[in-house]
DNA sequence: TGAATATATGAATAATTGTTCATATATTCA
DNA sequence: TGAATATATGAACAATTATTCATATATTCA
């Protein structure tokens, strides 16, 4: 299980560094999760579904039409959306509205957004 | 190349909707600029190496021994954080130090985690 | 110059993932 | 109840990707 690790001889204190990197950094099992709710807004497919949803809530055929793509397609996508409470939906008869779920996500689209317009 | 396009009847003007989306959404290519910046966040390793690099600045030899990882693969995923931007290195002598970017990568941190948190 | 050190990188492999196709479920309405 | 509609989902395939291994490049120093 254990890796050969590299070891530098920079000139600084390297043990210093590493002490203090293990006490303030979250936890692996967060850091993970951080990454996991990230792989969601990494696919064009998903941006572009919840920058429709910015518009306004939406029915997943509606959605499906304006991005020119299959009702499958979108309903796969939003259940990684939903199961990342990134959007959240409610049912009217046969169709289903699908609205964003809070504003983290308007956040880090528009910080995501100025990073790449830079 | 034409796919075949499902089409609701549901009770709203589905016209209109689509026409204001392909008004305000942004290009199809900054959108995949996007997902692809959310791409690089995407991986614990990389999410690891951002979080290290919060703390101070560090040699590619620390961020591998501090993270229990081999420096080919810290190297390797350096090597996608500077393509996007999001860390920037100096050189000094052999040893070449790599550091955040810019300030969005620590909102945009910060954001994901409020959101896993909640 | 040659040995040692720090970092970078190409190729290969294993694992993950987005879309399609077919089909299932749920709801309305005649 | 049966047909039509809206959405969900499992399986399969193609494409992408993170790590490893081997090796290359760059720099220092004796």
């Amino acid at each position: 299980m254990e890796k050969e690790i590299e070891r530098c001889e920079a000139p600084h204190d390297h043990r210093e560094f590493v002490a203090q990197i293990r006490e303030t950094m979250p936890s692996e099992e967060r850091l993970y999760d951080l990454a996991e709710l990230f792989q969601v807004f990494s696919d064009s497919t998903r941006i572009k579904i919840l920058f429709v949803l910015f518009r306004s809530e939406m029915c997943v055929c509606d959605i499906a039409s304006s991005l020119n793509m299959t009702q499958s397609a979108i309903s796969h996508q939003l259940r990684v959306l939903k199961q990342m409470r990134l959007v959240k939906n409610r049912k009217e008869g046969k169709t289903v509205f699908y609205s964003l779920a809070d504003d983290h996500i308007v956040t880090i689209l528009g910080q995501g957004m100025e990073h790449i317009l830079e």
